[in-house]
DNA sequence: GCCGTTTTCGGCCCGACTGTTTTCAGTCG
């Protein structure tokens, strides 16, 4: 079992204790070792022969190496099992629906012997958990909404997850004689923030026909639970707990027309077969060929395009579109005329401004930070830890916020010292948060001393849109703000974004100067593309963050161009793109 | 259950917010 899959069972172990009303501390001990787990680069089984490593770990004692060691040798959990006895599975599925905690999960149990999603879904429609302790109509009513946002994602993978294990299946395929390409298709090329199954297409001169051997490769990828299809040119499988994996062996010949047409999406393709019609052709994922006068319906004619997407485009009079824009929103007139978009390149970000430290809830230090991002070629970081309202992240009151911007002045003048340092930057920030009454949680003149105030929504994000509204429409009045921060919240593949009204929030920003950050992190689905082009059409600014809590956060820059590409934006859209000195121009709080 | 000692138990990220209260429990970040 690898670390973390056995992360996945400490972690169900410890909601399942949290149910049982277990100590709090006891069960966040089993949290804490699930992260150690997963944190560790080497596998658990690796390091079985020597405990004393294991012991190392940070959060692991005695009774947990006894636990990994009992799941490593039994291949689960006593104490896991003994409560998936007592309760039931469905209780580790209800507590993804928000508003359902352990405690209510627990109580529903002990009255009606409840325990799934439809049957809690059943008492709240007929109004029955309003007889529990503490619960009303209103109580219901979140329940429900809950379990309908539920239902939206259940099914989905973040694109992280996606392309992780894309990349390990390809990577185990490229180098198989015969491979002569081999790369994901489907939403994941077109950089969408979930997928549903994953697409991969292999390519070759010999294939499929001489491709035996790269599906029995592709057969013995670890965590296969189920062949759903397997023939000579098409297999799919599904993982445990992943998504469904489409594998698809194609002759070289005609391999863009695969590519194309397996990219989708489907309401992009179909634009374009009609495109195709119009001028006498036709396009399949064989290729695009000339329909014939007086040939028989079906019968195949001339074939005009196949090898490369970029030839097929051409020959529909098309420059070659961008994979993420290909939703049939408008791309495929400006590819005839010419006016696509110069898409905004990973190469063109030089900044990243939203990153936490050790100071509050980071894993590295201001110059850790700063080295990580000097590697990644970036002129320029700001450090923008978290303010007080955010207690459980350690957040900064006013006296900290000030010692801490001291510090991060210091570290940049040490840093400029060494010599290829000069000309790096180090802006002061900080990520303040917004309250109900939109009203920031710092006092304005320490808010004022700082070059980047990021303003964000921490909390409540099951709020009503309206009150969600003001609020940000408050915060994005004050002086100090000039950059709003993720207010769309976190999706995790189980929650609703913060439902609010997205243009009046945009307008206010055209108003007042303010940029919107796009939040790069994987389970963040901020600004979704049609708020991207509100953006654009009223000129508010866009600023590509990953809000890094770990030097390798920086790398999830690329899930943010994908999305600032979906949503058509240039390099002139993103305010990060710009040299140091602009980008302060642009966002110092107006005193 | 872990940790760090003040060596044998007490502390462990805690405040904002809501809906239900008649003073607070539950959820979330």
């Amino acid at each position: 079992m690898d670390n973390r899959a056995i992360a996945h069972l400490l972690r169900e172990t410890a909601d399942l204790m949290e149910i049982a009303g277990e100590d709090v501390f006891r069960t966040r001990s089993y949290r804490k070792a699930a992260d150690a787990v997963e944190g560790c680069p080497a596998p658990m089984a690796s390091m079985a022969a020597e405990p004393q490593r294991i012991l190392q770990l940070p959060g692991i004692g005695k009774g947990m190496l006894a636990n990994i060691q009992e799941i490593l040798r039994d291949g689960q959990l006593h104490l896991h099992q003994e409560l998936l006895r007592k309760y039931r599975p469905g209780m580790l599925e209800l507590l993804n629906i928000q508003g359902l905690g352990p405690k209510t999960i627990a109580l529903i149990w002990e009255k009606f012997q409840v325990a799934s999603v439809d049957e809690v879904e059943q008492l709240a429609k007929e109004g029955k958990l309003r007889d529990l302790p503490r619960m009303g109509a209103k109580a219901e009513e979140k329940i429900l909404r809950g379990i309908q946002s539920y239902r939206s994602v259940s099914g989905r993978f973040l694109r992280s997850e996606a392309e992780a294990i894309a990349e390990a299946i390809l990577a185990t395929l490229r180098p198989l004689p015969g491979v002569s390409s081999a790369l994901a298709a489907g939403s994941l090329r077109r950089g969408k923030e979930t997928v549903g199954d994953i697409d991969l297409l292999v390519s070759g001169p010999e294939l499929p026909s001489g491709g035996q051997h790269v599906v029995e490769a592709f057969l013995r990828f670890p965590a296969i639970v189920e062949t759903l299809v397997s023939g000579p040119n098409k297999v799919s499988i599904r993982l445990h707990r992943g998504p469904q994996v489409d594998l698809r062996l194609l002759p070289e010949s005609s391999a863009g027309a695969a590519l194309q047409y397996f990219t989708g999406s489907k309401e992009h393709n179909v634009a374009l077969r009609q495109r195709a019609l119009r001028r006498g052709m036709t396009l399949n994922e064989y290729g695009l060929f000339r329909l014939r006068d007086g040939a028989a319906a079906g019968e195949p004619g001339e074939l005009v395009a196949a090898r490369t997407e970029e030839e097929i485009y051409a020959a529909l009079d098309l420059t070659c579109i961008p994979p993420e824009l290909r939703e049939d929103c408008g791309e495929l007139e400006a590819a005839a005329t010419g006016q696509l978009p110069d898409l905004i390149r990973a190469d063109q970000i030089r900044g990243d401004i939203h990153m936490h430290t050790v100071e509050t809830d980071g894993r590295a230090t201001i110059e850790e930070m700063a080295a990580a991002a000097r590697e990644r070629g970036y002129e320029y970081i700001a450090i923008t830890d978290h303010s007080q309202a955010l207690a459980m992240a350690n957040g900064l009151n006013e006296e900290r916020a000030l010692a801490h911007l001291q510090r991060i002045r210091a570290a940049e003048s040490r840093l400029r010292q060494q010599s290829n340092w000069e000309n790096f930057r180090i802006f002061s920030g900080i990520e303040v948060d917004i309250l109900a009454d939109g009203h920031l949680d710092l006092d304005s003149e320490v808010l004022a001393q700082l070059d980047i105030v990021i303003a964000s929504v921490h909390s409540r994000f099951d709020q009503e849109a309206e009150s969600m509204t003001a609020r940000l429409l408050r915060a994005v009045e004050h002086p100090c703000v000039r950059l709003l921060g993720h207010p769309t919240g976190r999706l995790l593949l189980r929650r609703e974004p913060y439902a609010f009204d997205v243009e009046a929030v945009v307008k206010a920003c055209a108003r007042h100067g303010v940029a919107m950050e796009l939040n790069a992190s994987p389970e963040r689905l901020d600004l979704k593309d049609q708020h991207l082009r509100l953006c654009r059409q009223h000129g508010v600014k866009i600023i590509i963050n990953t809000d890094a809590h770990h030097p390798r956060h920086l790398d999830n820059i690329r899930f943010g161009i994908a999305t600032a590409r979906r949503g058509w934006l240039t390099a002139g859209d993103v305010l990060n793109t710009r040299s140091a000195a602009d980008l302060e121009r642009a966002l110092r709080p107006r005193s």
